[in-house]
RNA sequence: GGGAGUUUAGCUCAGCUGGUUCAGAGCAUCUGCCUUACAAGCAGAGGGUCGGGGGUUCGAAUCCCUCAACUCCCA
């Protein structure tokens, strides 16, 4: 006895174990069959699946599944990111509960810690893949900062230095003075305080004129490089060109004009610090203003302050107003609200700190990428990409490569003592190289310090569609020829810059070659309230909870019923019930087939069910045909939704009531051999989507072979379908509706059978539905005329068809109806006759659509006549 | 401040190069049904001035302009 519900539990585990024990999602290179690959976008090595993920993964797995079935080499290659930040974050919070500091510990136990980590947390987002039916080849499943990949990332970074792409710069970043260390953006929180705005007096040079400056950081006037004003503020265009003096100190700086400067903020000018706030900076490159940096790395205050040398940052604030204020160079002092960035580990008050990076030159390295998005060699979907993709690449500016952490790929840069930089693979190498290059013979390993920085995670996924088949270690080997350009990228449109611009670039500049043909973007999950799902807000649910509750199926399914690339999805837990209730259906239907019992005999079953099989069989080869059109178009969604109504609709609704055997009526060979293989390809047709349930009553429907499996089976091919056939079945479908529908508004049984009468001018068009009438709609006998029959009546297309309901035949309404029929079909006509004794209209458009027109204005007049004869009976 | 996108039924969305597959789908809602595959179901039904305004055209959800609201990216 099979179980009245779908129960996935037991079913997903077994057939998952089934097609790993079978292998058939390794894939090695075969020049028999054409190769279709995907690179997983490598989730963060210490995260967990959430619904993003889900959604993407599930988009991935559809597409390798159909390209499987296809016959084509199938490769969905898996692996992570070691993802610096996050996850050097939970490392060094694993060591405080543990009550060690990171900075207490060298490089290497660190490292030690930090693989620890990994290997214990880093292998549960690939398992909870398996759950969800990911078809990867596991066996390839690569880490960005294993060994190989490690070195890949270092000979890349010694490539690009060598032809001059990679260089030393300064950057502005946030810098933790209580932890001694710089901070994420992410990791700095701004927080309104209360301050004082300090109006400030600087004498103008050879004049006893002064410029009132306002400041919040007075402290930082010792690193003034210029005053600014905006040049068109009258107040002070007599000072253009002039140099003022820094109070207490008596340097010279000049007075600039920018049109950055807010005229009505404080006063106007505008002290330039180029060492300690990032707009300034800006302004000091441009006007090529000197940097001085007056603050140590705890942040108090160095020599080149000149005064107040070695105290903290904000008693010297302190300080300097007293002693500003002794001096006279204190106009006002204003209560002021500032927002100031903190430190989310240890609240210190971020200090923006110049220091020496390292950058990538873009500009040159980014021409090939952009050249071959905007040219279709590599096809964004959907397209409305491009756009933001050009802005961004047009624009593009250098890229500061790196971190000060320590869990990634350290920066293979050596430093001599006096601070000359030789980039080389190891220590040894770049002795030797130091010795060659600089005469520096009596120079040892221990003169060499490697700089501490790692490079930004993503300057290693940026190789990832190369390393993955170890595409620079060994170019030539057979991996990276066959499966290399791969096909499909699916990724999130928040990264399309910080890793698919990247990877296209390194694909190009490394392998000559793109990484992928096609990057299907998907959209972003949200929650009902279009907020975006996120730990924090704690509105996502676990996806494992769904797949218990819903099952693989029905959570893919789910995930997918409403998500056309590009689209954010609002997650809504309905729609995985929407995806179980389908699961449902389709078992039902199953279980109804499996029940029936087969008669070798032809009996007069087999001749009713001639017609729906050849119906079906169209209606089947229709959406085939459909499926693959909208694959092609990457409307994954779409396709779901075309296969789901066929099924539901066509399939259960239509096929299996015209077919069904009365209660414990066997069914003849024929129509369920017919059926059968229907369901075959039904089952195939889905399968891409839902692997688990269709593999179970694939397998069951029809005796396998032992290492049969759907997932290696033929996915259905398109062919072509009786057109007619599905019309006249479209016909068909009406009148059995408008029959339903007469007994749901008269309140008659489905089970009372009524009589039919047929006004039509073409009997041959009705007469092989007869027998399915009278099953579909409960007819108890069917009759014909050319004039007019009793009861109440409904029109399909010109056709009048009678119902005989004794007694209930209500005059008055039945005129109404007919009346208000009438009244359309003749407004409908007018507007059809207006279209066509328009002039321009029949000289403008096409010839088919003015046919068109004419054959509205037939129709509608054949509806007329039919509505007038009704109306006249009645009266 | 610069750029992009979105706005169609109560909700989520589809409507390609203007013309009955042009106003659609699913979900939700309402009505009637435990009809022997399925109540996680069956059979029916209702529901939209296609964000507002203007323009081009014989014809506009679709093209152009403008306004409004929301969203995202970069600064």
């Amino acid at each position: 006895m099979i179980s009245k519900t779908y129960n996935p539990r037991d079913i997903e585990d077994k057939w998952y174990s089934y097609w790993i024990e079978n292998r058939y999602f390794n894939s090695k290179p075969n020049p028999d069959k054409e190769p279709y690959t995907i690179v997983i976008p490598p989730p963060n090595v210490t995260g967990v699946l959430h619904m993003g993920h889900m959604l993407n993964n599930t988009i991935q797995d559809v597409l390798v599944r159909k390209a499987r079935m296809e016959g084509k080499e199938a490769c969905w290659v898996p692996g992570t990111d070691h993802a610096s930040i996050a996850t050097e974050a939970k490392v060094v919070a694993m060591l405080k509960e543990k009550g060690i500091q990171k900075r207490d510990l060298t490089r290497d136990q660190f490292y030690e810690y930090a693989w620890e980590w990994t290997h214990k947390y880093g292998g549960i987002i690939l398992q909870q893949l398996r759950k969800l039916g990911a078809s990867c080849d596991w066996d390839r499943t690569r880490f960005t900062m294993e060994p190989a990949l490690y070195d890949a990332v270092i000979d890349t970074f010694i490539d690009l230095h060598n032809k001059g792409y990679i260089y030393r710069g300064h950057r502005m970043v946030n810098w933790d003075p209580q932890a001694k260390t710089t901070v994420s953006d992410e990791e700095v929180l701004t927080k309104e305080v209360m301050t004082k705005l300090c109006y400030l007096r600087y004498k103008i040079v050879d004049s006893d004129d002064a410029i009132i400056i306002a400041t919040v950081r007075p402290e930082t006037i010792m690193a003034d490089s210029a005053i600014c004003v905006h040049p068109d503020d009258e107040r002070y265009k007599h000072l253009h060109g002039k140099k003022a003096l820094i109070p207490l100190i008596n340097r010279e700086i000049p007075i600039i004009t920018d049109e950055y400067v807010t005229m009505d903020f404080g006063t106007g000018g505008l002290k330039v610090t180029p060492a300690h706030d990032q707009n300034d900076y800006e302004l000091g490159l441009k006007h090529n203003l000197p940097i001085i940096d007056i603050l140590n790395e705890d942040g108090t205050l160095n020599e080149k302050a000149q005064i107040l040398v070695g105290e903290d940052r904000f008693i010297a604030r302190k300080k300097i107003i007293k002693l500003l204020d002794e001096a006279g160079f204190v106009e006002k002092i204003e209560d002021y609200k500032s927002n100031v960035g903190h430190s989310e580990r240890t609240n210190a008050v971020i200090e923006p700190r110049l220091s020496l990076q390292w950058f990538v030159k873009m500009k040159e390295l980014c021409q090939p990428a952009l050249e071959n998005v905007m040219n279709d060699n590599i096809q964004l979907v959907p397209p409305k990409f491009k756009n933001t993709y050009r802005v961004w690449m047009e624009n593009v500016r250098d890229w500061n490569i790196s971190r000060q952490l320590w869990w990634g790929q350290q920066i293979p840069a050596y430093y001599l003592q006096d601070g000359t930089v030789i980039v080389a693979k190891t220590k040894r190498e770049a002795l030797r190289k130091a010795q060659h290059e600089y005469q520096l013979f009596a120079l040892t390993e221990e003169d060499l310090t490697q700089d501490p920085d790692v490079v930004d995670t993503w300057f290693s996924s940026w190789l990832w569609p190369i390393t993955v088949f170890d595409g620079l270690k060994d170019p030539n080997n057979e991996d990276i020829n066959y499966y290399y350009p791969t096909n499909d990228l699916v990724t999130a449109p928040e990264i399309l810059f910080f890793w698919v611009a990247r990877m296209i670039i390194a694909g190009y500049e490394f392998k000559g070659e793109l990484p992928f043909r096609n990057v299907y973007l998907t959209g972003i999950v949200r929650d009902a309230k279009g907020r975006k799902m996120s730990k924090s807000l704690g509105n996502s649910p676990d996806p494992l909870d769904l797949i218990n509750i819903y099952g693989a199926d029905g959570v893919r399914t789910g995930m997918l019923f409403s998500s056309p690339a590009g689209n954010d999805l609002l997650f809504d837990e309905k729609l995985c019930e929407q995806g179980r209730n389908f699961c449902n259906k389709i078992w039902n239907a199953f279980r109804l087939v499996k029940g029936w019992t087969v008669t070798p005999s032809s009996n007069e079953g087999g001749q009713v069910a001639a017609l729906p099989i050849a119906w079906f069989e169209a209606k089947l080869n229709q959406t085939i045909a459909e499926v693959h059109d909208l694959f092609s178009k990457y409307r994954l969604s779409d396709a779901l939704n075309v296969i789901y109504k066929l099924i539901w609709d066509d399939f259960c609704s239509q096929y299996l009531e015209m077919i069904k055997p009365g209660f414990e009526q066997p069914i003849d060979q024929a129509t369920f051999e017919a059926t059968i293989g229907f369901f075959d390809k039904l089952m195939a047709l889905t399968h891409p989507f839902m692997p688990f349930i269709t593999e179970e009553i694939w397998q069951d429907i029809r005796p396998r072979g032992v290492k049969e499996s759907l997932c290696v089976a033929e996915f259905p091919k398109v062919a072509p379908f009786d057109a007619t056939m599905l019309a006249n079945f479209e016909i068909f479908f009406e009148v059995v509706t408008n029959v339903r529908n007469l007994r749901s508004t008269k309140n008659i049984s489905p089970k009372t059978e009524l009589p039919l009468t047929i006004k039509t001018e073409n009997q041959a068009l009705y007469q092989p539905f007869e027998s399915l009438l009278v099953k579909l709609a409960n007819i108890s006998d069917i009759s014909y005329t050319t004039g007019k029959a009793e009861g109440m009546s409904f029109l399909v297309k010109a056709d009048e068809f009678f119902v005989n309901l004794e007694g209930e035949l209500d005059v008055e309404a039945e005129r109404e109806n007919l009346q208000k029929e009438l009244e359309y079909t003749l407004g409908f006509k007018k507007s059809v006759e207006a279209k066509l004794s328009n002039e321009r209209f029949v000289q403008n458009a096409k010839a088919d659509i003015v046919e068109k027109e004419r054959q509205k204005l037939a129709d509608a007049d054949a509806k007329i006549v039919t509505i007038q004869e009704a109306l006249a009976r009645l009266s």
